[in-house]
DNA sequence: ATAGAAAGCGAGCGGTTGCTATCTATGGTA
DNA sequence: TACCATAGATAGCAACCGCTCGCTTTCTAT
């Protein structure tokens, strides 16, 4: 009959964990419902904290918004990281990199950062604590596309084919208004993926080996 | 010291006009300071109508804005239209159409249509209210780019061609965090513009004329 | 053991939101 | 003219928002 004995925590681990709970509420919050559902109630609410314990640990709301944008920025860095650890030589190769690339675009984290990004087009601080992520972000891109086709195309070129595949898997992600944006609304997605994936490669030939 | 006479209108006539003032206003509150900003009283502010007279016509803000969608919608068709309405026979005619289109999707009316369509994302009802328009206008976009580029690749193909310059430049819209987008942030995007265009010139070269 | 600091809680405050109820003004109709 | 339906204006309500404040609980240092 007695209440078992809680865990003795640190403070720090206390802090810690709480911290590391809003933030992973915030991004649940921001995936499923969207920006403006995500209020503080809500985060709190998902994290199984009071209102009291988020204000706190972040000042305002838009600090709790921005800590979470950093938060899932680095995240982003490793998912994009993971997913082209791949050789690419045909044209199959690269179609698999970009449906990997179009899962890890579709992922909750990826969804998060879009949808700080659009509400940063409103908000003057938000939008420039997400600038530097963005950067960065960016900048950690291109280095890892570096390792793989490094050899195979200039520099220049390499910013510019990134650009061309990112932005279009993010403008996919952002059109996208059917839950599962991956169920067939028709081949043409598949479709234009591999042809991106035919003029990259036709464009780029490999280096004879 | 008598005030002027009113013009007279019809009935229809005042209708008509305060729901496109309403129409007009809430474009540009949604444009210029986001979907969550744009409320009730901020959009009748705008047209410089009371909000008796907003929920005279729309008995909800959901209806509002779904108004809109289908407003914004027919206009996003008309300025495609007459975007691409040129020849394209070399990388540079290619070049020009893709900048012309940046421009078109930058554009205040297709600048709503995003930010109505995330909004989407956690609203079921506006979502199934963009889905028809959202069909409608990449059908009528297909139709279009036909015209110009019919005879020179196949159907299937160029669906694939639309699907990548679209969601590319609407990425690119999407994601773009400074207030100009167009401004220099490194030519990057100017180059990953030509580059595209060229692919496209090399993988579907015109037919001998 | 005890005092102080940090963490967490929840009631509540001022402000804004979407929306309604009530009233007046105006155009259509006989 | 008299009458009515429609259009528009104004005041205000209930709900929710971000945020504050006083309080209790839990850890740390002496």
């Amino acid at each position: 009959m007695t209440i078992p004995a809680p865990p003795r925590r640190t403070q720090a681990q206390r802090r810690e964990g709480t911290i590391g709970a809003l933030l992973d509420a915030t991004v649940n919050c921001l995936a499923e419902r969207g920006y403006a559902a995500t209020s503080t109630a809500a985060v709190c609410a998902e994290a199984g904290v009071s209102q009291g314990a988020l204000f706190r640990h972040f000042p305002t709301r838009q600090a709790l918004l921005v800590a979470t944008a950093e938060h899932v920025a680095t995240r982003n860095v490793e998912t994009f990281r993971a997913t082209v650890a791949a050789e690419v030589d045909t044209v199959d190769d690269v179609v698999a990199v970009l449906g990997h690339l179009r899962a890890a675009v579709l992922s909750p984290a990826n969804q998060t950062w879009r949808e700080l990004l659009v509400a940063a087009r409103a908000d003057a601080d938000l939008r420039a604590a997400l600038l530097p992520a963005r950067e960065s972000l960016q900048a950690q891109l291109l280095a890892t596309a570096g390792d793989l086709w490094g050899p195979r195309l200039p520099a220049d070129d390499l910013a510019a084919v990134l650009s061309i595949v990112v932005n279009m898997l993010d403008g996919l992600a952002f059109s996208a208004l059917d839950p599962d944006p991956t169920a067939a609304p028709g081949r043409t997605v598949e479709r234009a993926l591999r042809l991106l994936a035919e003029m990259i490669v036709s464009h780029y030939p490999q280096e004879q080996s």
